[in-house]
DNA sequence: TAGTGGTCTAGACCACTAT
DNA sequence: TAGTGGTCTAGACCACTAG
């Protein structure tokens, strides 16, 4: 069997490779373990080390793992990795199975802080966008979230519709701006009685609080955010690697 | 300037020079921006590809990041992230400026729960060591750890002192069962009474619960673990990546 | 012994950035 | 134009595992 890629440069092969596996993973077409390594470069026509950097991303985000001069398996914990879901709120909930939505609860333009001015990377006295939004999933208040955005990155941002366009779509579409790495850190807190109220649950009930800043290719910040999700609603997971 | 690698084979090169570079990074030898991949390549009198290797590392920790034409640049925010402290709870409060010690409540041999048993695969009526410690940090309770191992796997684990020694250590050196890789979940929780009162904190006061299973390079889990951080004390960092 | 993943080489071409 | 990182090739040898 003979796949084929499109080599037109567009996408690299080892993204298009992974993306490849990672759906034949997901329809359980292989029952446990992968075609060697040396098989699937001969099936994709591709190089043995460009298989290799398809497996490797699947394998940091705990897909996959290899045993030595045994194989490549599929990992059949069913675990949901926040950090495959760098794609925002909206995909992380359908992959868990669940429908987004959101409310917009505030959005203008104000001063910096100086903790978002540090976030940012801002000077004093610069502007941003400030975005405050209820989510839900399946229609029940899942987090609460507030949103800076620096104002000179993206003039005009306040004419977009965000109750009906993803964030990062408006962002890529609109400013040519792609999230490619973040920071996160994660810490519990008990609810404010403001927040508690919006996510229907009563003040100093836990809640888990995700700070991400998010950069873009260049490592230039384009957004800070604090995500609050209730405690009974929302767990992180991760997939830690020596590899990483 | 030429470095020189080991090259006896028991410690890849990518690795040597990961950890050389790391060091230079720590030392601030490098202003902002690291050399080329093909000066570091001659530098250290391998390919390319070899290089790229070590720096992909640094790469996903958040340590360094590359801009397309420009040059590898290092990460000037000091961010800790918990990813690379896959190495115990001493290693990374040691990284953090603290001074980790540890008080031994519990060690016992007793029956796997249900949950134990999915983490660590066992089958019904299989034994675990119990273990349960309290974590401090300049002598100040950071968190409560409760872990399981299997005792097929570590038998007379019981003979050592845990008080003096690492866990990790004793597993590695003994058992030859060195940690790989690792699930976590975290989530934010209420503080139980009797853990609020080992912890020094009132009762239901917000924890960060950290759920981690450690498996060794052949996938086996060796571990299960649930380490109750102070919400007050400890945050979580991750850096994450499109790349991974 | 045959097959596997882990490592490594010595090149190559590309798109991109800075000058 | 020169230099950079991103991608890719077509090999190679090794340690390891299974039969």
């Amino acid at each position: 069997m003979q796949e084929t890629l499109t080599r037109d440069g567009t996408v690299p092969l080892h993204t298009q490779i992974a993306e490849a596996l990672r759906v034949q993973i997901q329809n359980d077409q292989f029952k446990e373990n992968l075609p060697s390594e040396r098989e699937l470069a001969e099936r994709y026509a591709v190089s043995r080390m460009t298989v290799r950097q398809a497996l490797q991303k699947l394998r940091l985000e705990g897909l996959i793992y290899n045993e030595r001069g045994v194989g490549t398996f599929v990992n059949n914990r069913k675990i949901d990795v926040h950090t495959r879901n760098l794609n925002g709120f909206s995909e992380e909930m359908i992959s868990l199975g669940l429908r987004p939505s959101s409310l917009v609860l505030t959005f203008r333009r104000e001063l910096a802080g100086p903790d978002v001015m540090r976030d940012l990377g801002l000077g004093a006295g610069a502007e941003v966008f400030y975005l405050e939004r209820l989510r839900l999933a399946d229609d029940e208040p899942m987090a609460f979230e507030k949103t800076y955005l620096p104002a000179y990155l993206f003039p005009k941002l306040d004419k977009f519709d965000l109750t009906k366009n993803s964030l990062y779509r408006v962002l890529g579409e609109n400013y040519d701006s792609r999230m490619h790495h973040a920071e996160e850190v994660l810490e519990a807190a008990a609810a404010p009685k403001r927040i508690a109220e919006q996510l229907g649950v009563r003040g100093g009930a836990p809640v888990l609080v995700v700070h991400r800043v998010v950069f873009t290719e260049s490592h230039q910040p384009i957004e800070s955010a604090h995500t609050i999700y209730r405690a009974d609603r929302y767990r992180a997971t991760f997939y830690l690697s020596k590899n990483a």
